[in-house]
RNA sequence: GGGGCCGUAGCUCAAUUGGUUAGAGUACCGGACUGUCGAUCCGGGGGUUGAGGGUUCAAGUCCCUUCGGCCUCGCCA
């Protein structure tokens, strides 16, 4: 070993010790010719190692030379550095380490930026140099966060009988879903294998294999546009169960949840977690992944609004659409008629909405250049339906019903943060239950499945598969944690003909479906018990319990927004020869 | 595919209406200093203003194109 301890572990109760260190200079203070301190680090923390030539006239010549960065070791006695000296904030603070050896195993070239820097550079060059950004404490921070959390997890489903299944990576295309990232294959000319976006359709089989408690920390992979929540490889929790109803997976992570967060951040959560239907949520908050840390809870004035004299909103309600608005408590005064007609009305408009009306409550009236259109009565109507005060600001969207969600359930986060309705670092998680098994797709006139097409259609509703699907409430359920998706599952089909009348309703044909599932709908034939399972986001469970939005804080190596790795230049140009195995040829590549 | 923000020294930023030799902090290099800990003090080097083109007597600043990064709508069963 080239060292005795860590960075991080000395004590005063270690005084006189000889011990060995090894590190990276993360500081030094040169006081001439007979006096160096250097800071050394490793990722167990910061240790004060002196250098004082009286003794030893050539290691202090190749101390003075040491620069951040540096990898060294030195042997030397640890003291305690005297009452005025100690340094609070360093958990090594009584001690240092006076040095009688040191050996520089590598020296460090300037570093692209600093290490303990108070500001950030820019993103770019943190990827660029991840080896040297991935030193800085609030990154190893996360590290090790992650490292806990999925041990965490291992430790939960270990202790009831989970087996942790590795499925393929090079697998097999499916259609809908999201782009797959594709890999050619050698040997069979112009066929290619598709890189998993999740294991489900091999969790599936694994049940009908009589695995019947399986969970898997399983990389998943996406061709999507990225997001700050999101990378086009990203990292699942895995699991499926057989022989179980819905409320055996729901009690299965509420207790996962629970565990993890104790574990982790020493967080003691109330299970079971809340329970709420998808149709109350996007009435009450126009999101199927609400924030629930804060009100503002959405309100439907179409009633008033169809009866009114402003023509904006009667005529919405007359084509169908709804008035929704929220009251903002308290902000009357918050947002200036500049921020109201510009910023916020162009926000809305992000989500497709073409307006936003608002009105002030001030002496128990409505203030706003649309209050004439409203009489008296209406205008208490409004303020009684929003729970309006004086001091209040009230905003509405009037437009089909899911753009007012959509742009409501944006303005309510966006009014939560500014208007600090909440503490940042709480935990809100909750389930959503009772999703449409299916959504009307406009452009393609036909059904989607809203989760995926191997969801249990809710028994109740079995009747209106055939006469009213978009009716049809599936047996799924998402986790949702302070407004973002944190987990997503449902009950599977377990008998092929069930299935076969999803894949109709779906229109995936049933030659199509033979051909990209067939191998599930074949296992489904030889005794398939019933099972349910779900999935978590690892790395956005990683990202909020650090308390970050961004999910590139928590990966170690992630991809910038055009899904290039800035440190290894991936993706890249390969080889002729390597095209040529493949029998692949690109077009236009001459251009350059 | 659409919208928005950004790119100036190694890094973080500044630079008036388009006007002198593009500055500061920090890092880096050299020197001084025996108790520092964001060490201090003295001195120094460091710029294709992302790239290309245009307008102009004159461009970091205005216009066009392009590259890259971030946020976002669509997309993400």
């Amino acid at each position: 070993m080239l060292r005795t301890h860590t960075c991080g572990k000395l004590r005063r109760a270690d005084e006189g010790q000889t011990v060995t260190l090894s590190g990276w200079v993360n500081s030094y203070r040169d006081h001439g010719e007979n006096l160096v301190f250097v800071d050394l680090r490793d990722r167990y923390g910061l240790t004060q190692v002196v250098f004082n030539t009286e003794e030893d006239s050539e290691i202090d010549e190749l101390a003075r030379k040491l620069r951040r960065e540096d990898v060294i070791n030195i042997e030397g006695v640890v003291r305690y550095r005297g009452d005025d000296l100690v340094n609070p904030r360093l958990e090594t603070g009584e001690i240092e380490v006076r040095a009688h050896s040191l050996k520089v195993f590598s020296r460090s070239l300037t570093p692209p930026f600093e290490i303990d820097g108070t500001e950030l550079p820019n993103e770019e060059l943190r990827l660029k140099y991840r080896f040297v950004d991935l030193r800085r404490a609030p990154l190893q921070e996360n590290m090790v966060l992650r490292h806990k959390l999925t041990q965490a997890v291992r430790g939960y489903f270990n202790d009831r009988e989970f087996l942790e299944i590795e499925t393929p990576i090079l697998g097999r295309s499916t259609p809908e879903g999201a782009r797959d990232y594709l890999v050619p294959s050698r040997v069979h000319h112009g066929a290619f294998y598709a890189l998993p976006q999740s294991p489900q359709i091999y969790k599936q089989i694994l049940m009908v294999s009589g695995y019947d408690r399986y969970y898997q920390i399983a990389r998943c992979f996406r061709d999507e546009d990225l997001r700050a929540d999101r990378q086009p490889e990203f990292t699942q929790i895995d699991l499926e169960m057989a022989f179980v109803e819905r409320d055996d997976i729901l009690g299965l992570i509420d207790g996962l949840v629970s565990h993890v967060v104790k574990e982790v951040k020493d967080i003691d959560l109330q299970t079971p977690l809340p329970r709420y239907t998808y149709a109350d949520v996007m009435e009450r908050y126009g999101t199927d992944k609400p924030d629930l840390r804060f009100g503002l809870e959405l309100v439907d004035i179409g009633e008033v609004a169809a009866a009114s004299d402003f023509g904006v909103f009667k005529s919405v309600i007359e084509k169908g659409g709804r008035v929704r608005g929220i009251n903002a408590k308290g902000a009357a005064e918050k947002y200036s008629r500049r921020l109201l007609d510009k910023d916020l009305k162009d926000f809305v408009g992000e989500y497709g909405a073409k307006g936003l009306a608002y009105m002030k409550v001030a002496g128990g009236k409505l203030e706003s250049t649309i209050a004439k259109f409203f009489s008296e009565e209406q205008q208490q109507q409004i303020i009684q339906m929003m729970n309006g005060e004086d001091g209040d600001l009230l905003l509405f969207v009037a437009d089909d019903a899911p753009v007012t969600s959509a742009a409501l359930a944006a303005l309510r986060n966006r009014l939560g943060r500014e208007l600090e309705l909440y503490d940042p670092a709480e935990f809100c998680a909750l389930w959503v239950v009772d999703f449409p098994l299916v959504t009307w797709n406009e452009d393609e006139q036909r059904y989607d499945a809203e989760h995926h097409p191997f969801c249990e259609p809710n028994s109740e509703d079995r009747e209106l598969l055939n006469t009213d699907p978009g009716k049809v409430r599936a047996d799924s359920y998402d986790l949702v944690i302070n407004g973002y998706e944190a987990a997503s599952g449902s009950v599977r089909i377990h008998d092929s003909e069930v299935q076969q009348t999803v894949f109709d309703l779906l229109n995936i044909k049933a030659e199509e479906a033979e051909e990209r599932f067939g191998f599930l709908l074949e296992a489904l034939r030889y005794g398939a018990p019933p099972h349910a399972g779900i999935a978590l986001g690892l790395d956005r469970w990683v990202m909020l319990l650090a308390g970050n939005d961004n999910i590139r804080e928590v990966v170690a190596f992630p991809k910038t927004q055009r899904a290039s790795d800035l440190l290894s230049g991936a993706p890249a140009k390969v080889d002729e020869h390597q095209l040529k195995d493949l029998r692949i040829e690109i077009e236009g590549l001459d251009e350059e």
